[in-house]
DNA sequence: CTAAACATTGCCACTAATGTGAAGGTCAAA
DNA sequence: TTTGACCTTCACATTAGTGGCAATGTTTAG
């Protein structure tokens, strides 16, 4: 598919798609026009470059990890490049802490919403009562 | 405390304690010479700020939900003001997309890492064979 | 078939958010 | 009185995007 229809598709303007090949995030091959041609895959790749970089992962290190994300674990693992498992592991650790970091603030979060409804609860009470 | 201490003790540069500040989301009292004192419980608030910018919320969002952070239910559940409420589940809700997308992609890393350590052990085991 | 409408390209510059560095001055403890 | 922590201010850096333009390719309507 071009351009266009891979950004109707991931809600990624053409824009930022030619961006984050700038930044190296895909490799879209090209028609003899000139124009860029994305395999179907790409829509999950792009979606999943979205979720990182919401999550404040950069780019640099999203590239990185990008290859262990794609569904059959291919056998691009052969490549065994020394320091590549290190990084992975580093990242991996560092997503969990994020993980752990997110969940005990939206519970805290969702208790102080629990407490505005109780608040409003009482005092409609209270006015009943009154 | 002084700003130094609070630096030492969060691991986050004087010069950017300053710069949330500027921000809005942290506001020490001063001292009649002018220096910024920092009560305890900002130690644990730095944190937090760190740790949602970290996570890819922005400054704006970080200060509407740091009250919902601080531990004791403070009695601040009073304001009731309109459209805080909504806010607040938006955002709950969207850390919670992040969370799962975050642990749906840190387990793709993990089982690619497990792909290259058993890779590696098939390699030498082959080579122990030969 | 031609012309208008639309998609894509490269390019350059600009914005917004998050920091960072450094100059020049004040404060206070040794 | 020197040293180190702190003050303000202005400017610069980096990351992640955006806007606009002129040129070219493609599609569609008359």
């Amino acid at each position: 598919m071009r351009i266009g229809e891979l950004a109707k598709k991931t809600e990624v303007p053409a824009r930022m798609l030619r961006y984050y090949e700038e930044q190296g995030l895909i490799s879209p091959r090209r028609l003899e026009n000139g124009y860029r041609t994305y395999d179907d895959y790409l829509v999950d790749r792009v979606r999943k470059i979205r979720g990182l970089v919401d999550s404040g992962i950069p780019t640099r290190i999203i590239s990185n990890i990008l290859p262990c994300l794609d569904q059959p674990q291919t056998i691009v693992v052969k490549n065994a490049e020394p320091g590549l498992r290190e990084l992975l592991v580093t990242e991996r650790d560092r997503m969990t802490e994020k993980i752990d970091f997110l969940i005990h603030n939206r519970d805290s979060m969702t208790r102080y919403i629990e407490a505005i409804d109780h608040a409003a609860n009482s005092s409609r009470e209270t006015a009943r009562a009154s």
